[in-house]
RNA sequence: GCCCAGAUAGCUCAGUUGGUAGAGCAGUGGACUGAAAAUCCACGUGUCGCUGGUUCGAUUCCGGCUCUGGGCA
């Protein structure tokens, strides 16, 4: 039987961490804080929209209020005109954690951004390669022009074990594979072997949060983007082209935004893009919630109908003093 | 009141020249290693509105009824 590894049990037992994660609206940034105020933590944030520069409302994320004097690396850091991307952001938090570490204080890695949360935790790296290098440019052209199976044909002649594994109709993962190989020399599936094989960087302690009926998520999130659009989601897109972000980019990928951006073209009403981004966020849970489930190092805490912060602060108190944290 | 058109999967609809039916969306599950709030994959039995009739056989044809649109009064 192969023993789950990756996930917690570094070798490294100076290096703890806890990370609290769950699905999105789940309450992670309350309980996150309140883990904060009482361990003499710091919270760090995983999460790919929250990072960006003026988008509080649509992710939202904690206000100065909210944060209640605790301390938050890794959010609103980044201009949103850039792209961010996993490495990107490992190469930035993982320095933030140390830091943390090195004050002697707790690090509280806070988010919903699964992949976010391996790169850091796990040992893992990434190959090189980037959105709009010259590499990448090409492929994306000749995906354009020549369709997919071009692209499928030569990763079957570089990386034969790739091809087989990656759906055909998978062309963001087919593209990604050739173009590891093409600025690396080496296939992605060696790449991966090897970089999976690394230990844990942090020892730590997972906290999951969800509710344990799914209508139970559902009611909360429709409440959550009722209220971000009251607070003024669509001054807050207005905002961010005001500054001249461009259509396209990714942060206005974020549920929520992307949605709003079409009542501001004119493409949509508000009320059918409030119930697209209740149907897209429904679905992004659901996401988050496979991701989450396949890591056997989750401790979760399960809501009945409601929140109760008392509760899961006792909860987690516990689980996080059972493995050496208090 | 009369005329016309509908009534089929949770929703929008297709279809069966009579042999009990299938798409999209939703939903559920899964994947995921430099876009990840992204991207990709798998999963489709439902009194074919109700009720008579014709028929070996009706969701399909015919009659009646109910409901929903639209039109005429």
């Amino acid at each position: 039987m192969k023993k789950p590894v990756g996930w917690g049990m570094s070798s490294d037992m100076g290096r703890k961490i806890v990370c609290v994660v769950g699905p999105t609206a789940c309450g992670k940034t309350a309980l996150g804080i309140l883990l904060a105020k009482k361990l003499g933590g710091e919270v760090v944030s995983a999460d790919s929209m929250q990072i960006y520069k003026g988008m509080t409302i649509g992710t939202a994320a904690p206000t100065e209020e909210e944060m209640d004097g605790v301390p938050h690396h890794m959010i609103a850091v980044a201009d949103p005109a850039e792209q961010w991307s996993a490495a990107r952001y490992a190469q930035e938090a993982i320095p933030v954690i140390d830091r943390i570490l090195e004050c002697g204080k707790l690090p509280i890695l806070v988010g919903g951004t699964g992949l976010w949360l391996d790169a850091v935790v796990r040992g893992h790296g990434f190959a090189a390669g980037c959105a709009g290098g010259a590499v990448r440019r090409e492929l994306e052209e000749r995906l354009a022009e020549k369709g997919i199976a071009s692209l499928l044909a030569e990763l079957q002649a570089v990386d034969p074990e790739a091809a087989e594994r990656l759906h055909p109709a998978d062309e963001k993962r087919i593209l990604r594979a050739l173009e590891v190989y093409r600025e690396t020399g080496r296939t992605i599936t060696d790449h991966n072997r090897e970089t999976a094989a690394l230990p844990p960087r942090y020892d730590a302690i997972w906290i999951g949060l969800r509710f344990a009926d799914r209508e139970d998520m559902k009611r909360l999130i429709d409440e959550r983007v009722d209220k971000m659009a009251e607070t003024g989601l669509l001054a807050e897109v207005r905002r961010l082209l005001s500054r001249g972000l461009p259509r396209n980019a990714t942060a206005l990928q974020a549920i929520g935004y992307k949605e709003f951006l079409g009542v501001l073209e004119g493409t949509a009403t508000e009320a059918e893009a409030l119930a697209e981004i209740k149907l897209r966020s429904r679905q992004y849970a659901k996401r988050q919630l496979t991701w989450l489930r396949r890591n056997p190092a989750i401790h979760w805490i399960s809501w009945e109908k409601k929140r109760d912060f008392a509760w899961a602060l006792q909860v987690s108190t516990e689980i996080l003093s059972a493995a050496g944290v208090s």
